[in-house]
Order: structure tokens, then sequence, then C-alpha cells
RNA sequence: CGGGGUAUAGCGCAGUCUGGUAGCGCAUCUGCUUUGGGAGCAGAGGGUCGUUGGUUCGAAUCCAGCUGCCCCGACCA
């Protein structure tokens, strides 16, 4: 390819209305451009690196025995009727009508789709275990789409569907996808951690997320220093750490008129933050024979609304009280609240549970209790693990203390179980001649979020520095003074075609134009590898090589220039 | 959906307060020169100032509605 005949708009200064790089450098690379909110056209130049990320994708989910298959993007209400989801899914489910007055909707994801067609076409445990994938077009419209192709309406994804007879092969096809998952992510040379996920709204069992790490990512995600535990936040467990102490103070009712915060109270009174405690008053579940109950977490935690959700005492969706609901329970206004004296139930975090001489509204307005002791001032609190990790509790299988970084999360593994092949009764005769209903796992990978993650964490203020294995192009040739020395572009010419014949895409970049600006696109762009002609060079016999990601350039011999960039090709995988 | 911005040439912006028929840089086109890190000279083209309505002799400018886009929050396989 000659970028004289690419559509390459590169901008040289920054657009504005973009806050992550990613968005920035497709932008300014000529890669993308937006149509409207959360939609983007792919242009040439970022539709190559589409294509790399899927054809990594293809080769891999085809080498782990997933079949691929197309499904309709648009897809009938009955099927989502029918799992329960078309009532379960918000306004992120876009909707439509057909002539016909039929409803329909743009497919956020295929787990209906996938079930009604295995349900119609296999019939027998013997066609088992099958997986099937695809790579397509989604839509969900998002509530607020935001930083580019990382949080768009309309993106590329692949989704992968297995069916197993049992529940012990459905963990063999999530293991398989797991390790598909893992060749994947090593494939894209990118930093990448499998951390356990939340099986949020989509259900399931057993959950794995693959993240991209970069600070600019949406998700915190949580390691231990001495093992590979790593979980997202929202899963990320807490114990306490320490034990508790044994109370050294009586109980005494302090006079707070002003002091509605944790942090009030800390500068107020003196009073260390890890002895205080935040109550929150969130709706019950059925299982309580109050409407509402009280989740209490340490002063300089927060709540993690995944986990509280999750508790069986606490109503899902997690609903906060209002304010007057609030006052009319607790008696007391949301700055005044404690467990001392509370007419609901309360449950504790694990490290609240061991807080020994803490302090805590009084349950009345203007007052709070110092000196508190469970078991002694209250009765001892159901405990739970309801808070969000921070850096330095210690991990959970007891190998070390935790570190947290940001992630994008690119990839997710589910083992649905029999979620969907129940409701939508995806049956097979099993080796008894039984009805049997199919064990189903998911498994999903963003592609198009793939590519601004990886220019999140690959670049640098030059532009965006490609892992070979995803660049649009492997190498590019900048010729120099061709209109003085004749020379110059016929040897540019010979090495694109010699390297193309080793299989290589390379662009020559022949635009009529100094060197200046063309080096400054071939570094935008991020071309791994770049090789200049110029009769300064040629009059040695040489060219000069440089690599994206290295800052000097070396001298190499015109007849070796091929075999050197080849044996640069091991960064290739 | 709440809160806040913003809309003028392909891109980035000025002009709006104080109303008088639109300007700058980059990009584009033509010609000549120029080729090792975003060239020079000369010339040229390009905007119903988001949209609808109002005020006015006259509106990019003042007023009102609508829409798009962006940011913060809530939301999220």
């Amino acid at each position: 390819m000659r970028t004289s005949q690419l559509l390459l708009p590169t901008l040289k200064e920054d657009p504005v209305d973009t806050v992550v790089i990613s968005h920035k450098l497709m932008l300014r690379a000529g890669m993308i451009r937006q149509l409207a909110s959360g939609l983007y056209t792919w242009l040439p130049l970022g539709l190559r690196v589409l294509k790399k990320v899927e054809r990594i994708v293809r080769e891999e989910m085809d080498r782990a025995g997933a079949q691929e298959v197309l499904m309709s993007g648009v897809q009938p209400a009955e099927l989502w009727q029918e799992s329960g989801r078309w009532g379960q899914f918000g306004p992120e489910l876009l909707r439509l009508k057909d002539r016909h007055e039929r409803d329909f909707c743009l497919g956020p994801t295929h787990e209906e789709v996938v079930t009604d067609i295995i349900r119609r076409e296999v019939n027998s445990y013997k066609q088992l275990p099958l997986n099937l994938y695809q790579v397509q077009t989604k839509f969900r419209d998002e509530v607020r789409p935001r930083f580019g192709v990382m949080r768009s309406r309309e993106f590329i994804m692949k989704d992968a569907y297995s069916f197993d007879i049992n529940e012990d092969g459905m963990r063999k096809s999530y293991q398989a996808m797991y390790d598909a998952y893992c060749r994947i992510f090593d494939r894209f040379g990118l930093d990448y951690r499998a951390v356990l996920a939340d099986s949020g709204a989509i259900g399931g069992s057993g959950s794995q997320e693959f993240h991209v790490l970069a600070d600019s990512g949406e998700d915190d995600i949580v390691f231990s220093n001495g093992s590979d535990y790593a979980a997202n936040v929202e899963k990320a467990e807490c114990i306490a750490s320490g034990t508790r102490q044994a109370s050294e103070e009586e109980m005494r009712k302090i006079e707070t008129p002003t002091q509605k915060t944790i942090e009030a109270l800390v500068n107020d009174f003196d009073l260390a933050i890890e002895k205080t405690v935040k109550t929150l008053i969130v709706r019950a579940s059925d299982v309580c024979e109050s409407d509402f109950v009280a989740l209490i977490v340490r002063g300089d935690h927060t709540l993690n609304e995944v986990k509280a959700e999750n508790h069986a005492m606490v109503a899902s969706p997690l609903t906060f009280a209002t304010e007057a609901e609030i006052k009319s329970i607790m008696g007391a206004g949301p700055g005044s609240l404690g467990p001392v004296n509370c007419p609901i139930p309360v449950i504790a975090d694990r490290q609240v549970a061991i807080c020994s001489d803490f302090g805590a509204g009084a349950n009345e307005d203007g007052w709070h209790y110092f000196g508190i002791n469970w078991g002694r001032d209250c009765a001892e609190p159901e405990t739970a693990d309801l808070r969000n990790a921070v850096e330095g509790d210690p991990a959970p299988d007891g190998s070390g203390t935790y570190l947290i970084r940001r992630g994008i999360e690119v990839g997710h593994v589910f083992q649905l179980g029999q979620k969907y092949s129940e409701a939508m009764n995806a049956t097979v005769l099993d080796e008894n001649g039984k009805q049997s209903t199919l064990f189903m796992g998911c498994y999903g990978i963003g592609v198009t979020r793939i590519v601004a993650a990886a220019i999140e964490q690959r670049h640098d203020d030059r532009g965006i520095c490609w892992p070979p294995s995803l660049a649009p192009f492997d190498v590019c040739i900048v010729p120099i003074g061709g209109n003085k020395n004749r020379a110059v572009d016929e040897e540019a010419l010979r090495i694109q075609s010699e390297l193309q014949a080793k299989g290589l895409d390379v662009l020559l970049d022949d635009r009529n134009m100094g060197p200046g600006p063309r080096f400054a696109d071939m570094d935008l762009i991020g071309i791994p590898v770049r090789i200049v002609v110029s009769a300064k060079t040629l009059e040695d016999s040489e060219v000069e090589l440089k690599q994206r990601i290295e800052n000097e350039a070396s001298r190499v011999p015109l007849g070796d220039v091929v075999d050197v960039v080849m044996t640069l090709e091991w960064l290739k995988s």
C-alpha cells in the first residue's frame, strides 16, 4: 500500500472533546470518525487493526474447537420474552417495530438466539459438546457513551456459547475457553490479567473477566502481591485484619450539633477514622421481617454495592432508603445513625465487627455515641463482607496484601448453567433416553474495545506504538529525496516488494512532502518498523532502520534489510 | 434521567458583552521553488454563523423554544 492512495486523514492537533488517549490517537491517526454519539465509522487504517484482532480471535477459537456462525443482529421479541429478559433489560435494549407492528430489538447479546438454534437442531447428547461463536456487531443503547470506541453504543464483539450435557462438561468447556482466551491475549502482546468477577445480571455460577491494565480503565482490579489471586473490586473478598481488642472505654453520648459526616467527626473530636462507622439504610429482602436493614462499614471504607445486593437480607436491586424513610424508621437523619438502639436488623462489615471503642450516630439528631462496644452496648451484629477492598488489605488466601490497578474489561467468560436452557426448554436425550436440560457457558471478547485498550497501553508522546501482532502495517518505508535521485525510489520499491513477498504488510510513504511530516505521521500511526531510504544512505549502499519503540535508528546494508527485518519478526506472534 | 457546558469554513479558534451583512491559523486548489523531523513565495476557492420563531430599519451578536455534541453523576456481560 502507498500512502498516496490510502485514505489517511491524520490530524496534527488534538481533537477537542476527547478525554482518553486512545480516543485522541484514533482520531488523530485517521483510524475512526464519529458518526453520532457512540457510533463510529472505521476508516481503512482502523479497520486493518480491527481485522488483525479478529484474525487472532478466530484462529484461537477455531483451534479450541469452536465453530463460527453468524446470527442476526435484529432479534424477535418473542425469544426475549421467553427468557424473561424482554422485561428485565432496561432502555439499554434498543427496541423497534417492523412494518407489521411486531416487536424486535437490536441484539446486545445472543444467548436467546443461539439457544433457540440449538434446541431446534440438536437432539442427542452424542452431538455434544458444542461451541458456537460469531464475530458480530452488537448494539447497546448506553446511557452515556464515552471514550470513543471504549464505550460506544455499536461495537463488535466475539461471542461464543458452549453446550454440554452436564455440569462437568460445562466446566471443561469453560476451562477450554479460558485457556483459549489466555492464548489470544498473549498473542495480542498486551499486559492483561484474568480476574474473578461477579456474574451480574446475566446470572450463572463461575465467571472471570480479562482486563487489559491501563490507568484509564473503568474497573478497579485487585491483586494479591503474594499469589495470583486477582479479582474485580466488585468481587474481591475482604477479610477482617486483626482481632477485636478488649474494650477500654465506657460508652458516652456526645453532642454533635454540626457533625453530619465522618470527616467532621474525625476533625472535630480527635477521633481516629478507624474508630468511626458509617450506617447505611437499604431496603430489605422478603426474608426479613423488617422493610429495611442497616448496613455498617468502617468510616474509612466504602460500601460495595454488589456485595450488599448479593446478601440474602438485602433487596435486589439495591435500594437506598430516602431521607424521609430514614427519618421515620430511625428517628434521626442520615448524619446521626448508628447500631445502638437500632430498630431494624444490622449487618456489619467483617472489619466493623472487630472494632471496639468506636463512635457512631445515636439515632438521635445532633448526638453520637463514642466508646461503643459490640455485645455490651448493642447486640453482636450479623456480619458479612460488605465493603470495597483497599490497597494494603490482607488477601483472603493469606498470601500477602492487596494491590489495586485500573483495568479495561476486554473479555468475560461465564458458566451460565441452565439459566437459558431451562427458560427456553433446550433439552437433548441423554444416554438413558431421557430429556436432559443443557448446561451452557458464554464467552465474550470486546473486539473494538481491544483496539482502544491496546493504544491505552502502548503509546508515547508521538503517537501509537502498536504491538506487532495488531499493527495496521508491519513495516513502513520512507524514501527521501527521490525527485533528485531516482535510485531512492527504485530501492524503496524493491524493498517493499521483497518484504511483501515475505508476507508482510508494507506501507510506502510516497507522499510529496518533506520528511518531517511523513516521519511524524508514521510515528503517529505507530508502524513498528521504519525503513528510510535516502540519497545519503544510498551513497554507502545502506538504508536506515528504526523500530517504533526505539529512539535510535541503525544503518543496514541494502542487501541485508529484508533479512534483518525478518529477524525482527520474532516480535510477531 | 439529574447537573454543567458548547454549537461560526474540513480541523482548531476569534468576533457575541456594546446589533451595521464574517475573520485568523492549519488544511484544500493552481504555479514555481523545496526533501533528514510538521517548508517558501505568489495567487485562488470555501461559511443560509446548529435550528425554529421573536425583537429591530438591520441579528453570528439581544430574547424564547427545539436539536446535536461534550463533561460530571447515576447506569453497565
